[in-house]
DNA sequence: CCGCTCAGAGATGTCGACAATCGGCAGATG
DNA sequence: CATCTGCCGATTGTCGACATCTCTGAGCGG
């Protein structure tokens, strides 16, 4: 067993995670030091530690002497921001589809139709969980590590900003349809085609997220 | 005038740019906070908010506990970080290719013949400069501020990492065709084009200076 | 009524000291 | 001689207090 040691640093992070999945962080808040520290029993110095990782994955805006603010992201920053990840992503997959075993054509595909399925069930929490293993499984034969450190922080981001959106961005149809395209484009090993359905796929994702929060 | 604030923190990571610059810092040592605040005659802590930054954007590796490290780049990663590089900026270019001003095309062909001039000279510290030019001039007109975020930190990671390899890449000749290429796939407009000659021209970058740091 | 000044509150920036942890070495043990 | 164990020095992690800066709004003058 792998054993992980736990800074207060590390733990502040996964608090202030929490905060943001649970809404309880809204966009614009300012995350107070004292405050956070107080709540926390600790010091203001593993959380100032703590904030700058969490400004360094874009998590929180840093305005010296003023404070940290969760980000309020523009429609045009959100889908810049999906835009972004659609590039490393569609990338890392086209660069190493040559990678994958037979036994992971078959799971990719297999994932596409539980996401489908829970979607059909309306099980919005597993369509999003199975859309996860699903996207690191596309990368996962990437070996550039460059990449893929870039591509998990803007995915870390967009996950805990967004993550809310994701459950009602497309119909259970239309979920298998996405993913069944880009699954059909990998397993057909073609760079061009899988770089430009990817990039198609989270700008188009962005587009719509950053409607709905407009609604919203 | 704008004025500028310097905080502890930005003037420890100017001091810690310089002394990677000048050499004073070699890959795999330790970068002690105690003995930085001891020289620079300040506490541990700004050291400590510098130290965030530089780990943020890739010049310094933190190791829990233990401390930090000027990192010892792999050929491997050296290539993926100049790839990585090549797919972000041309994407960049790529996107943004239809917002250039006949005067900033002149620019770029101008920029072009400069760089191989003053290679032709041996003024090397002009070369990497008005290369610097050349390509901030090519992805200033993309708007996804994701993208030239990303962009620019890895940007200045290579730079400040690798900026004594520059020179001796390649000869006059081979830096006025490169650029050459880039120009004219930038001026031709054509998307494909641009981002297939950026990617080779970072990736063999990278290559070139894996390579050249290997034989050092 | 509008704009400026300036003091106060509250936030971040910095400090020096103490605690927790890591890596290496000496010595014990088989 | 090889290996393990426990200690030691050095470095990072954390703390509470103080310094400095920003924002706000009350008061004043035009």
């Amino acid at each position: 067993m792998a054993i992980i040691k736990k800074t207060y640093k590390d733990q502040v992070i996964d608090h202030v995670y929490e905060l943001l999945l649970t809404g309880e962080l809204s966009p614009g808040q300012q995350l107070k030091e004292s405050l956070l520290a107080a709540q926390m029993g600790i010091s203001r110095a593993p959380i100032r530690e703590a904030m700058k990782e969490l400004i360094m994955n874009g998590l929180v805006d840093y305005r010296p002497q003023v404070g940290n603010f969760i980000p309020v992201l523009s429609p045009k920053e959100i889908i810049d921001s999906y835009t972004t990840r659609g590039v490393l992503e569609g990338y890392a997959v086209m660069e190493s589809c040559g990678n994958f075993s037979a036994a992971e054509f078959d799971t990719l595909f297999r994932l596409t139709e539980e996401m489908e399925n829970h979607a059909l069930a309306l099980n919005q929490k597993l369509v999003v969980e199975v859309g996860g293993q699903f996207h690191d499984l596309l990368i996962s034969r990437c070996n550039n590590l460059q990449v893929i450190e870039y591509t998990n922080r803007l995915s870390l981001k967009l996950h805990i900003l967004f993550y809310k959106y994701w459950a009602t961005l497309y119909d259970a149809r239309e979920i298998g349809r996405r993913h069944r395209l880009i699954a059909e484009a990998v397993y057909a090993q073609e760079p061009l085609r899988i770089e430009q359905v990817i990039r198609e796929h989270y700008r188009q994702s962005g587009s719509l997220i950053a409607e709905l929060r407009q609604g919203a």
